[in-house]
DNA sequence: CGCATAACTTACATTTATGTTAGTACTTGA
DNA sequence: TCAAGTACTAACATAAATGTAAGTTATGCG
């Protein structure tokens, strides 16, 4: 739960109410969101696979972040009336909307990160299908 | 300081060490990143004509956030040995070639942030001399 | 002397982000 | 009956980011 009024929260409202560039990158910042949205580029995921995905990840921290990604219309949530339940999470048009956003974003990244924090897997081109 | 070890350190790290999307966000999204590189964009500033320009951050951490895209390489420091003293920052080259990212985080920024979220400003294109 | 300026630093406080663990409801299959 | 699978939620705990307020150093100026 957020404070109602802080300093810090006029701050960030400030920030994305001045700034695109800051309200783009609030969408994309958390943690988790650019592997969820690498995963997910390459079409829907049911909930259990996606956390199997990323095992690092708890329960908790995974659906927040699914939240946040859905509140802010980048990903749909669609339930599947079964059982056991089915959950299936994709892109919206907006979240596709941002393929060459991540993709500048990988390109820079892999152009200019140093060697030392660099580990065996480099994200390939986004091409969301 | 942080922790030397934490899940939440280990995280970040393998994040950063696998996903360059994520290592590039890392470097620029700090709460006043966008601010700053925006406004260096135009060339060197003194740290007091910066700080006069983003009223709304307090002396500690826009330092902290200056001295952080500094150790990244983003920025550089240049002391001029006056009285009273004298501080230039400016874009590194590293942080030049940011360019088209923060064009494209701000394009995107600008066609999708919701009405309700807009201020008055909107940043431009970023041309950086 | 006493104040002003620049670019900080220090100690402290608060807010936000992230993580841990256990538990839920429901049904199928052994 | 009992475990297993699914997609969560709740209560709690910690780490990191951000913010506040005051102090520092050195010198020029009135």
């Amino acid at each position: 739960m957020r404070k109602q009024s802080s300093t810090n929260l006029e701050n960030e409202l400030l920030i994305n109410g001045n700034c695109d560039m800051a309200y783009t990158l609030d969408l994309i910042g958390g943690r988790w969101k650019p592997s969820i949205l690498w995963r997910l580029a390459y079409g829907a995921m049911r909930y259990s696979d996606l956390r199997r995905s990323l095992p690092a990840v708890s329960e908790r921290i995974l659906i927040l972040q699914l939240r946040e990604m859905e509140s802010d219309g980048l990903i749909s949530r669609k339930v599947y009336p079964e059982v056991p339940p089915r959950v299936e999470y994709q892109l919206t048009d907006l979240g596709k909307s941002l393929e060459p956003v991540i993709n500048i974003l990988t390109d820079w990244g892999a152009e200019n990160r140093p060697d030392s924090e660099k580990r065996k897997v480099r994200c390939p081109v986004l091409t969301i299908k």
